[in-house]
DNA sequence: TATTGTTATACTCTATAACTATA
DNA sequence: TATAGTTATAGAGTATAACAATA
């Protein structure tokens, strides 16, 4: 069998329309817990960083310093982070998780995995294999065209 | 083999790369032609159903009226559509794509038939059907998963 | 009365540019 | 002189609420 050019954008239709469906899921997840993509971004980044400074967010979200500002203010005003001194440089600012930001994480943690055993948990373990490796493909050949 | 949590989670996490890579390329791409997710969104809808009201822009876009007069002010301000008026209720409003937005419109389904191919065309046919049919059963677990 | 689209207002995310404090 | 973060300003996308014109 032949693929047609209809078939390929079958598949890149497909692929969309998971790239939507996902997007919307993840900002109404967590728009439950008081949050945006950019902020739970940032937040997942001080998750697996530890405290950081601002300078190193706007270079790890890229993003304007400006920009990590206001994000800052947001989840700060709204109990995720705290500002404190950087030990060593005045100039500087730490941005750590507060409690409620560590708390709000583990619950992020805990709600990807649910999400990905309700996607995937009764998929067979060769078909499951069989997808990724697909993905990583296509992954590959988006990286690949954009450069 | 049995399915690990980490194995579940890699799926996800695969797809979830997947998806950042898509949203970051079709934003490149849209941007190069003067247009945004959103407003492209709407260009789209005029290009498969013909001149529509802003009620009914509003109604498929799923965003307030207001928002449509937004983006429809955007839209005729670059020259991608016209607003006239509606031959039966003088109420209404007709947004209807110029030649200039027929045409980015046309361009825009010769790059996504490119991409497809990119993407898919070296992929082994039955490869590439599986990979299909694996996405509509994870489209169709997260829209279970959300109602 | 109900509907269409607008004005008024506000919030988030984004950017550039100018500025302050510090290194 | 260079860097960290802020104030000032601007624009896009989103929302609600009040309102005008029309059905």
């Amino acid at each position: 069998m032949m693929k047609s050019i209809h078939d390929l954008t079958e598949a890149l239709d497909r692929t969309l329309e998971l790239v939507v469906l996902f997007n919307d899921d993840m900002q109404q997840e967590l728009a439950r817990l008081g949050l945006s993509v950019p902020r739970a971004h940032l937040l997942w980044l001080l998750h697996h960083n530890g405290p950081m400074t601002q300078r190193a967010l706007s270079d790890a979200l890229d993003v304007t310093p400006r920009n990590v500002t206001g994000l800052v203010d947001g989840l700060a005003g709204t109990g995720f982070v705290t500002r404190e001194q950087h030990p060593t440089d005045r100039r500087a600012t730490l941005v750590s998780l507060t409690e409620q930001g560590a708390t709000t994480l583990a619950a992020m943690d805990e709600s990807h995995k649910e999400l990905a055993r309700r996607l995937f948990a009764d998929m067979p373990s060769a078909r499951l294999a069989s997808f990724v490796s697909a993905l990583a493909d296509v992954t590959a050949r988006l990286r690949e065209a954009r450069s």
